[in-house]
DNA sequence: ATACACCCTGTACCTTAGTACAGGGTCAAG
DNA sequence: CTTGACCCTGTACTAAGGTACAGGGTGTAT
């Protein structure tokens, strides 16, 4: 198998054949060679691409964000620096996404230690009560 | 003050009127009585209430998730442990996503150091494979 | 040669979390 | 008693990220 139809590709990288093809007129992944009769050939490569994505989307880019991450390479219209450039940005962005999920984290684990008496009814959870007054850092 | 229209309890809770207005289609917030002409009318606990959902939205969760959190508290039957249940499983997630981050950020930060070196990718995505094992082709 | 699974394009539709009117009624100040 | 700020319902729209056909062609096993 040394190349892999659409629906094969769908079912290694656990999408839909549908949003392959999204991705395709989105630019995200490139045009895939055809066979004759018009089908697309993919290679393995593709795989790992699109899981990819998915990991990224997971991690709360767009799509827009993720194309950015992709294209970040040398090519005859990108030089060096662009890509150091663009990709520094991009640690700023992820440094910032880190930063956020920490104080969701904290924030979290703080209303998770206020449960002392698990067995206590929703209606007094503590939870819930510094959910709704604003106390939470 | 002793009753809110939507637009004062709008600018309390720092959202849209229509913001209020979709929370209750949503089922988020009770329907509120009215008045004679058939304006609503809100009490004060609708202010928690809107900056509850407000901050566990901050916090990843999604409206469905919130009025699952919001239906715990009635419902007699639960504890205040699912409600834990509940936190501890968006921390797991939470923590999940910062270290994918801090893979990618590593990542990114190795391209930069090859652009520096004059060592910069030219062919496939440098960043591809990252999320993967955490390393550089 | 006939199912049946698969592929193609194109267009329409869905979900989430709201926003934005249109077309009308209400309330308080001047 | 009019003006302006507010409220009502209902519908339509937004952006992002898909999903779901319809109507047709292809590939292969029996």
């Amino acid at each position: 198998m040394e190349s892999l139809t659409i629906g094969q590709l769908a079912r290694q990288a656990l999408v839909n054949i549908e949003t392959i093809r999204y991705y395709e007129r989105r630019g995200l992944i490139p045009e895939p060679p055809r066979t004759e009769s018009g089908y697309r050939q993919y290679s393995w490569d593709a795989v790992a691409r699109i899981r990819f994505i998915k990991r990224a989307q997971e991690l709360g880019f767009s799509l827009r964000e993720i194309s950015e991450l992709l294209s970040l390479r040398v090519d005859p219209n990108t030089t060096c620096a662009d890509v150091k450039k663009r990709a520094e940005a991009k640690i700023a962005d992820v440094e910032q996404k880190i930063e956020a999920l920490q104080k969701m984290k904290e924030a979290l684990t703080t209303l998770v230690a206020m449960c002392q008496r698990e067995q206590a009814p929703t209606s007094a959870c503590p939870i819930l009560e510094t959910l709704e007054d604003g106390t939470l850092p």
